[in-house]
RNA sequence: GCCCGCGUAGCUCAGUGGAUAGAGCAUUGGGUUUCUAACCCAUGUGUCGAAGGUUCGAAUCCUUCCGCGGGUGCCA
């Protein structure tokens, strides 16, 4: 909250102090202000003059010295204090009361934390999961699914207007395997025939279940077997996401651009273009003319089309035909090829590169014990979602996957995480949230009522921490924003719930003696659990009243 | 081979140009007649994979090397 404040001060004086520095390369060049580490007294520091050093051929102390003399001049009510230290930092030192007004605000009307945030004209569509329907969703799937679910919470909080989007991949070979997979087991007598693509339980499952209501008498059995299978594992799919809070707000299907021809419109477009050939008897994006290593076959030989080819139409959709500015895909690791082609495929056809973001979350090991459990769909080996999330619970899950920068190849130990039942931090953020719901309860019953007349003072060395932590909030929404990682938040959260922990232990809150007191540190308090509150939901994570 | 990502405390991971590198778990020892002990307080650990380089300043940027994972199909 302060940061951007007190840069903005500082590149006025800098303007006022020297004229000649240009302010453009300065702010481009990095952060200017930034939080003091916790040996340094003030709340701020600023390097700037350090940088300064060379560009204005003088000593770096003497900037800061310089630059303190304007700032000091000019202070702002909510700094108390500017000073210069050793090199050449600057720091500051913000006011108390300031900070307690600030949370006064956060304590009364929990809007305060969001409408810190101006209203984005822009819609974003998010794409995340798009498992193909062919198999239950597995605990590799999570990790997407909260990444993608947490991501688009905070974009949806930080103003944006978010439209979460499944893809179904319901044409090609994998679904017409799938379909016969299943078939075979309805067909064959000898259910343990292991012939087939598809395999596991769940194939065996779905085939005693179809033949129910199968006519054996279809013209197109294989059709319609498949086409009952997918929407069977669609249901199994959204059921699975939402034990974890996820949803969507469409799942658009492949099928469906086959069925607008948008396949021909994109290939008619893309030659146009002349990013089309024809070699070896099937057709080919020229992606290397655009600078990727080769080139790629949107249809093959069999006049079949490829994976790559109905993505280029998916994307053409979303940009051109529902008309999305910007568009954010989450894939695994192991899609991490297809971004560059994808890309180069979208820019010949006219999209902005940086309106295609494409973020990678990297792969989740499976862990059982010491031993590594390979996940495949096919051979059925499995380890699923569902069986995941029943046992160690969504919001358990949800903390520790989204705790995990999306660069991070993380290794899942299912019996730790079934283990980790009280040592698991999302537990202690959890009881700091239900000890302040019992905290404010008992405060009623002892008569101790808060409004917008009450006051908040800070008189302790850890309610000015837990206020400069809960001030924090903006910053680090901003981040999330910035980076589009939102393991940010985890860390915050615990860090702020850690601190109220603390602070409950050291002081009685509420003192029967002193009424006014008691109304300062229950006005306090309720800044802490709005903030904690605001965090859990934008990790869609329960916040419980009782534990 | 080439492309992408990663390598930080015993373990799981934050930190990606600034000041003495952090958190959780694990270890050890203490704490409650009290607003919830799923809590608090204390406890020590680092060749930031290695070597060079850029910089006033590098875990962070560049180069090379080592290790791990993924990709490199007319599979998805």
């Amino acid at each position: 909250m302060y940061i951007q404040k007190i840069q903005d001060f500082i590149l006025y004086s800098l303007s006022k102090t020297y004229q000649n520095v240009d302010l453009k390369t300065i702010e481009n060049d990095g952060p200017i202000v930034q939080k003091s580490p916790d040996s340094i007294k003030s709340d701020f520091g600023s390097s700037l003059a350090l940088r300064l050093a060379k560009l204005l051929k003088k000593p770096p102390i003497e900037i800061a010295n310089n630059l303190s003399t304007f700032l000091n001049k000019n202070k702002p009510d909510f700094i108390d204090e500017i000073t210069v230290l050793k090199p050449g930092y600057i720091n500051f030192s913000i006011n108390k009361k300031d900070i307690a007004s600030k949370l006064k605000n956060i304590a009364l009307e929990v809007n305060t934390l969001k409408k810190h945030f101006d209203k984005q004209s822009e819609t974003i569509q998010i794409e995340f999961v798009s498992a193909n329907p062919t198999g239950p969703l597995h605990v590799g799937h999570i990790r997407g699914a909260v990444y993608g679910s947490a991501l688009s919470k905070v974009l949806s909080f930080y103003g944006y207007n978010m439209k979460n989007e499944y893809y179904v991949n319901d044409a090609g070979n994998q679904i017409t395997e799938f379909g016969e997979s299943i078939l075979n087991k309805i067909l064959k007598s000898n259910k343990d025939d292991t012939s087939d693509s598809y395999k596991g339980e769940y194939i065996l499952d779905l085939a005693n279940d179809i033949q129910k209501e199968l006519n054996l008498n279809s013209k197109n059995l294989t059709k319609e077997v498949t086409k009952i299978g997918i929407n069977k594992m669609l249901t199994s799919i959204k059921n699975d996401l939402s034990k974890l809070n996820v949803k969507f707000d469409e799942w658009f299907h492949e099928s469906q651009l086959f069925k607008d021809k948008t396949l021909d419109e994109v290939i008619k477009k893309l030659n146009e273009k002349e990013f089309i050939s024809q070699k070896e008897g099937a057709t080919w994006f020229l992606s290397k003319k655009l600078g990727d290593d080769r080139d790629n076959v949107l249809i093959k030989k069999d006049s079949s089309h490829t994976y790559f080819f109905s993505d280029i139409a998916n994307h053409y959709n979303k940009f051109f035909i529902r008309n999305f500015n910007k568009v954010i895909n989450i894939w695994g690791a192991d899609h991490q090829g297809h971004i560059k082609r994808t890309k180069l495929a979208m820019e010949s056809l006219g999209v902005e590169s940086e309106n295609l973001i494409i973020k990678i979350s990297q792969m989740v090991t499976i862990k059982k014990g010491t031993e590594i459990v390979k996940i495949s769909k096919r051979s059925g080996e499995y380890v699923t979602l569902s069986e995941i999330v029943e046992e160690v619970g969504s919001d358990a899950c949800r903390y520790f996957f989204l705790s995990k920068s999306p660069d991070t190849q993380l290794t899942f130990d299912i019996e730790l995480a079934k283990s980790q039942n009280s040592s698991n931090p999302i537990f202690y953020i959890q009881y700091a949230h239900a000890r302040l719901i019992k905290l404010l309860e008992s405060a009623k019953k002892a008569k101790i009522e808060v409004n917008k007349d009450s006051k908040i003072t800070i008189d302790s060395e850890k309610e000015l921490e837990i206020g400069k932590k809960i001030l924090e909030f903006p910053e680090m929404i901003e981040q999330i924003v910035k980076e589009l990682e939102p393991h940010h938040i985890t860390r915050y959260c615990l860090e702020l719930a850690s601190l109220f922990h603390s602070y409950y232990q050291s002081e009685k809150i509420i003192d029967d003696s002193d009424n006014e007191i008691s109304e300062s540190k229950i006005l306090f308090c309720n800044s802490v659990l709005n903030t904690i509150r605001q965090c859990l939901d934008l990790m869609m994570i329960s916040a419980p009243k009782k534990m």
